[in-house]
DNA sequence: TGTGTAAGCAAGTGACTACTTGCATTTCTA
DNA sequence: TAGAAATGCAAGTAGTCACTTGCTTACACA
């Protein structure tokens, strides 16, 4: 019972580190402490058990976005971090899916549960915002949302390989890519200028 | 001579498609037509013809930027679109390339290449504009080449896998970017609302 | 016409792959 | 404490991998 879950924890590393065709059943089971034999019991072939580590991939956890958007800089900037620090944490496996997905399609409906959801949630949030009155352009949610996690997900990509490409200080690039979405968007940032219309509550933080 | 052409290619070809380890010899002598001994004659083994292999990437021909700006949506638009065009013809190499990295960090040089000179020609053009005194906002123009190159690069990358997250229709998609990143900057379009300060000509096209 | 070079073919090398068989050992549980 | 289930060990299977050897063919050029 435990042998099988370090199995699949195993399987899970060393698929980050080599993919699937590096990812041998012997290199698993030396990662997991395990008799490679004891792999073929337990999950029958190596296709069935990265089946079975691939859907342990799910375990979310973005911070949420409010349904009624109150602070729309300090919450998104939140959801920015949370999600840029997501894929950084998981930067080496998603590579290695995106890399092995044409090969096994099977992989994208795993790859993909995260960005859809969050791509759902950020327009949802963005159109909220909107329907508020509060910010001075038209735009479409899905441009906006698609600017924004653009960018976060090329940073958790590339920023390793080429640091001067982007901004500095790492910590802050979620801070920065957000206020830059929210400059397009015409939405004030509470401290400065704080002319525009404002519908609802005006409680921001300067952040 | 032709057949050493012919093995590169191949070679280049089936990398897309496999990555390095499903790459074999065998499967390049298949995709060039010719003997598998004729690769190790050639090229000594398989890690010496994937390292010339990667050379031949450098072909790079994005559509220059001015430097003066001029007309900065059609500008920032053409070449927007031809960066997207250059990313989803490679895409797969770029994939493959992206999870074999961390594996073989020699590779590193030849990925970042054409994304450093992207960057770097945009972030100038970029502050061109900001000094024409063409800009509304003061902004990083570290920070708006990453959110323009971020959303291009996830467009290119995902849209095959999750078409419904990003702008549609999919030939509008490098404008829209665009057009987003220019409301951040408040660079005035030309058609609607010619009131701020405009330095410069202001000759521009609705596109 | 003769010679060198590039290419093909057949066969084989040792290492690694996923996966199996047979038997011994540990561990849990009834 | 007895029996079952989980695990380990040693050995082996057939296939693939990068790469080699020895020999033959085709073409270029002098």
């Amino acid at each position: 019972m435990n042998s099988r879950n370090e199995i699949i924890n195993a399987a899970c590393k060393v698929f980050a580190q080599l993919g699937f065709r590096g990812c041998t059943t012997r290199r698993i089971a030396d990662a997991a402490g395990v008799n490679e034999i004891t792999i073929f019991r337990q999950f029958g072939s190596k296709e069935a058990l990265l089946r079975e580590a691939m859907k342990m991939t799910h375990s979310v956890g973005l911070t949420p976005l409010p349904d009624v958007p109150s602070d729309p800089e300090q919450e998104l900037t939140l959801w920015s971090e949370s999600f840029l620090q997501h894929l950084r944490l998981r930067s080496s496996i998603i590579r290695k899916t995106m890399s092995e997905i044409e090969e096994r399609p099977e992989l994208s409906e795993h790859a993909s549960y995260v960005p859809k959801q969050a791509s759902a949630d950020l327009c949802h949030y963005l159109a909220a915002l909107k329907q508020q009155g509060r910010t001075a352009e038209k735009f479409e949610p899905k441009t906006a949302a698609a600017m924004l996690m653009g960018a976060i997900f090329a940073d958790a990509m590339g920023r390793q390989m080429m640091p001067d490409v982007y901004p500095q200080p790492e910590e802050k690039a979620a801070q920065m890519y957000t206020r830059f979405l929210l400059k397009a968007l015409g939405v004030e940032n509470g401290t400065r200028r704080t002319t525009n219309k404002q519908t609802k509550r005006t409680k921001q933080l300067s952040a």
